[in-house]
DNA sequence: AAATAACTTGCGGTTTTGTGCAGGAATTTA
DNA sequence: TAAATTCCTGCACAAAACCGCAAGTTATTT
């Protein structure tokens, strides 16, 4: 068989079934799977396929949609995930919901970091996805399609049956006296339900929404282990967070 | 023989059987491999054939086997997807696989179209989303990141929990006698499931995958409702699933 | 008809290409 | 963390391609 021949049947088995293996089509084509990987190097310089460990997968099939990021306050937020980012260990899991700063934090986590990261928000395991050694579930249930989570009954009873170890919120609003709220009243039941099975809460927040409120009631401030905002820890906006006995970042 | 007579005679083989070996031809013709090296460069010159090491290829061989437009049978999916979108009658519930043909499908679905999607692809979900008046269920459960699908036990008892009026499988590989096959252990579980838990089976494929096979067992074919390609549902390749009982369209 | 020029072909030697194999590194899996 | 795959690199060897040349053929000119 023509080298140009292998190529040609390689490429159309990737084409039609999305996804070779170097061992299977070694034994299929009955040629070293030296050959096979030096065929998929080349086929893959082409653009032609995606080499992966193991074999390769076509390109049509691995394109995936990126979220913009073009998103408010988009420095800030990347401060927030740097702190927040900080926090998780090797093994952990981590429970998070959506919203532009857990998009920012999931950018900044590290790449050799192995923890396991629990959310309903579409875009949020997206960008997970993208890591190369974190495990990612997805909690299932009925689409939101405005907040782009899964939400309902389903969504609360799966969340209920893990005990993560951290929970990042992205909140909307936050005041020393009415708590977190938010207005959407299926989102304040998933982020009820993180708190509660989640030994550690933290909330992440642009400053712009520390002592402002939001119709629904989520928790109270007890609830809540540690605050991220983009200011100094010891900023004065906070001290009446940190007087409540919350670790302010 | 005369040069243009022994040419004449290359690209007759060349074009009878889509590839020749030097080699071949010199022992045919009795001449030495340089002088057929030589009929091939300059037939190759003039646009004829395509010379590679060893030998040549004719140039319906690379048209077939190296599209080198975007998507693999982009059209033929489309055809496909037109025709499986017709089945959906509002308020059913439907079941989908990930793939390529699902997400085109995702984007033929009529406007006005109110039903239910139920899917674990997270690229089927985000085109899912797009739609106006479609509900959306996503499955949950680990993300695999190369299939970009939730798999797993809790995904598997989700899907378990659904009597869905349609499933779409979009399948890659089928064959009268061994049924419908895949090559990734999790995915199968989930098609396995999915068949279960829908009153009708629809099988999405390119023609192509039709009679071709991969190491996994779905599910026999007796388990199929409804197989679409974009083939015209008499073509003779069709005939012995029609025969088994299968509606092709 | 002879001479010459242009073309074709085969051959020896060299260069390039393709393939498998051995080992050690890297990655995945259990 | 350990074991098993898979990958990569360099190497050896064989097959193919290339190059130049010389001998043979064919066509053209004198």
């Amino acid at each position: 068989m023509l080298k140009k021949e292998r190529q040609a049947y390689i490429l159309h088995q990737v084409n039609l079934h999305n996804k070779v293996l170097s061992s299977g089509l070694s034994l299929e084509i009955n040629v070293s799977e030296d050959t096979i990987r030096r065929d998929l190097q080349e086929l893959a310089d082409e653009g032609k396929l995606i080499k992966v460990h193991g074999g390769a997968l076509s390109h049509s099939f691995s394109q995936v949609y990126y979220p913009s990021n073009d998103v408010y306050s988009h420095d800030h937020k990347k401060v927030i995930a740097q702190k927040a980012a900080a926090l998780i260990e090797d093994g952990m899991f981590v429970l998070t919901t959506g919203g532009t700063t857990i998009i920012e934090l999931a950018r900044a986590l590290p790449p050799q970091l192995k923890a396991t990261f629990i959310s309903g928000s579409i875009p949020a395991v997206l960008e997970y996805m993208h890591h190369p050694s974190i495990d990612v579930i997805l909690i299932g249930d009925k689409v939101s399609k405005n907040s782009k989570i899964t939400v309902g009954a389903e969504a609360i009873a799966q969340i209920r049956r893990i005990r993560a170890d951290l929970c990042f919120l992205g909140i909307n609003a936050i005041d020393i006296k009415h708590g977190i709220t938010d207005n959407d009243w299926d989102v304040v039941q998933l982020k009820k339900a993180m708190i509660e099975s989640a030994q550690k809460v933290v909330c992440l927040t642009i400053a712009e929404k520390i002592n402002s409120l939001q119709p629904i009631h989520i928790d109270d401030i007890n609830k809540i282990h540690t605050l991220i905002t983009e200011l100094p820890s010891d900023d004065p906006l906070l001290k009446p967070y940190r007087d409540a006995g919350i670790e302010v970042l």
